[in-house]
RNA sequence: GGCCAGGUAGCUCAGUUGGUAUGAGCGACCGCCUGAAAAGCGGUAGGUCGGCGGUUCGAUCCCGCCCCUGGCCA
């Protein structure tokens, strides 16, 4: 009994062919998507509705308020556990998502040392005050090796080394580990997608949504907190309304922000994906999908 | 029709007191990625400086005409 993850860009048809396989495996769906962890975030994240799961049980979606941070190690601990009581019931895991650090933390050896809210929040008013330069001169006294691998301009990463570093007394390792098999012997499929046909498909999934009423879901979220939540408050299309709220609400404007967002997105989730050589890639739009799926698994 | 402002990268705009545009931000393309990852960050490619003439050794910059856009006046 082996896991399988679907991962891949946005709007390929990750959720639908996770329930067909979920289902002809029998196997439930794990949730490897950072937005779609939130409670109320529906519309805008395109997450699957109870219809489209014909039955299938899914695991760790709507568990975060939106006002909370997500965490990609509380969420490495939980999809793990789930991971494992699923296989111990005999029962396929199939790990669904975009978000290619989240997929990691499940199936490669990803440590995370933890993190500490008032180191943090004193590294971060320090970044705000002296700059992402002067904290990484620091940090190239500190920790030569990591001071190499982040750029002085990436303020964020500097941040967390530092944290870490302190944290820990041992200096922050920023080495990815080389790629060994898949924790659980999990299969990789990867979904994709010839570049204009996906972005057709993204207009089109961005046109639904707005019909669809994203708009009174971020109104809604924005009185549950929205705006306070560090993480979902940057979610495509939420990030674009919230903007659109606070200038001239042309929410037309807001769509097509959503749309270049996304499909810039997309590019990035390519260039995570494709350097991970355990991914087996498979055309989104082959008749025979589910099929090829299938025997992969 | 007259007057004024403007026409510089795909977009919004800097700039050049006449000497091969150090152009910027955004976008595009490519890539990076260990506790915010739908986040964060980097690299590269893009310009006959509205058109045609004139002045000049040399014009995107000065002069003339024309075209386009916006505003004001008739």
């Amino acid at each position: 009994m082996r896991p399988v993850a679907i991962v891949g860009p946005t709007a390929t048809g990750k959720s639908a062919l996770g329930v067909a396989l979920a289902e002809a495996l029998g196997g439930e769906v794990v949730n490897a998507d950072a937005m779609q962890l939130y409670r109320g975030m529906d519309i805008g994240t395109a997450k699957v509705t109870a219809a489209e799961r014909r039955g299938v049980p899914h695991h760790l979606l709507d568990v975060l308020d939106v006002t909370e941070t997500a965490s990609v190690a509380a969420y490495q601990r939980e999809a793990r556990a789930c991971v494992e009581r699923l296989l111990g019931e005999d029962k396929v895991p199939v790990l669904v998502g975009g978000s290619g650090l989240y997929v990691r933390a499940v199936l490669d050896d990803l440590d995370f040392p933890g993190t500490d809210p008032e180191i943090r929040t004193r590294l971060e008013a320090e970044l705000e005050r002296v700059g992402a330069a002067a904290l990484h001169a620091r940090l190239t006294v500190a920790d030569p090796i990591a001071a190499t691998a982040i750029l002085p301009s990436n303020g964020r990463r500097v941040v967390r080394a530092l944290e870490v570093i302190e944290l820990t007394g041992r200096p922050f390792s920023a080495t990815m580990p080389k790629a060994g098999p898949a924790r659980y012997d999990t299969m990789q499929i990867g979904l994709d997608l010839d570049t204009d046909e996906l972005d057709r498909r993204v207009d089109a999934r961005v046109t639904a949504m707005f019909a669809a009423g994203l708009v009174d879901e971020v109104r809604t979220l924005e009185r549950h907190g929205l705006r306070l939540g560090r993480t979902a408050s940057r979610a495509l299309g939420y990030q674009q309304v919230l903007d659109e709220l606070d200038a001239d609400e042309d929410m037309a404007r807001a769509a097509a922000a959503t749309a270049q967002a996304t499909r810039r997105f997309v590019r990035r989730q390519r260039s995570w994906f494709h350097r991970d050589d355990r991914v087996t890639w498979l055309d989104a739009a082959r008749p025979d999908l589910v099929t090829a799926a299938r025997e992969l698994a």
